[in-house]
DNA sequence: GAGATATGTCAATAAGGCTGACGTATATGG
DNA sequence: CCATATACGTCAGCCTTATTGACATATCTC
């Protein structure tokens, strides 16, 4: 899982800037150490994928499908904040690749809920296992005392008007 | 700052990959909170650079000559990990905006030693200063005492192979 | 002086986004 | 039952940021 480049749009946020940061320095290790841990962080995957030739729009599409059985397009465009027509491109690949199936709504039939294949949710489970080693090597870095403490930290770090929904759909999820 | 799409050249990475991940499951949540932590951590320079017409990419290069100042262009390229041609366009762009600067390098003629401008050091800080703002509000929510674990586990994320020069490049940076 | 090195540049290509416009199937409300 | 709204699909064109390959130029080093 990477994050998506969101051009265009940059969302409507009022007045967020720090006027002077009375409080001293700016916490460039922290900026820095950000940057460099994700760039590895979606390093492992990026590997993985080439293999298959996707990229990592397409591992972002499989994982949230993969995590929520019978999401519609409408919701996965929600959550990836992309346009149906980038979407379209990368689903079409990953349904004709078979890692993605397309079930009609049976209540509305205007829907469509996508479902990780057999092979879908082996290959996410691939890509989730190598990112998921290199969580669980940093944290052995950590007194296991710290650990709530860094999810607290990362949560923090997620806008507060999304804090709420993204952590409702991470809880909920079953499926591993 | 915002990770680069590391493509092509995946690295020469040695069987890394989990075999059957004995201990137990998956790390999602931490996985999906690392993910939309990191989003929103570029969000917010994304709306300033927007307004200048520039990208992620000039934030990159910005950020990193700022913090090295006199860096030469094939070391900026070693820590972008991307190619000459790419960071030729953006480069210029900031030059020719004049946030940043170039100077022959004195010892060696074939050298160009990159500066940021005043105004380059100015949007540097205020880029820094949005990033540096969701990091402080983030470690507000978390113990003091857990602060150090939180820079632990951040560095235990980061590629054993490149994070000593990683450390020694943040450290030394002496420029904020 | 020959060759290596640091940088610059031209050209073609790809991934992954975007906007705008339009089409189709299905639901729903009056 | 018909009009409108909704969910989705698709065509076309564009942008940014990256890639590879090839070649040019200046300068350093042996």
């Amino acid at each position: 899982m990477e994050s998506p480049t969101v051009r265009g749009k940059v969302g409507a946020q009022v007045d967020n800037e720090p006027k002077a940061r009375a409080g001293g320095a700016l916490p460039y290790e922290l900026i820095e150490l950000f940057f460099f841990a994700y760039r590895d962080f979606v390093s492992d995957p990026d590997r993985i994928l080439a293999e298959l030739d996707f990229g990592r729009a397409h591992h972002r599409v499989l994982h949230f499908v993969n995590r929520n059985p019978g999401l519609t397009i409408a919701e996965l465009l929600d959550i990836l904040k992309i346009t149906k027509q980038s979407l379209n491109r990368v689903l079409k690949e990953l349904v004709g690749t078979a890692f993605i199936e397309v079930r009609t709504g049976q209540a509305d039939r205007r829907q469509r809920h996508l479902h990780a294949t057999a092979s879908g949710h082996a290959l996410a489970a691939r890509l989730a296992a190598v990112q998921g080693e290199r969580i669980r090597q940093a944290l052995n870095n950590v007194p296991a005392a710290a650990h709530p403490a860094i999810e607290a930290y990362l949560t923090a770090m997620i806008d507060p008007q999304e804090r709420k929904q993204v952590l409702s759909r991470i809880r909920k999820g079953p499926v591993g």
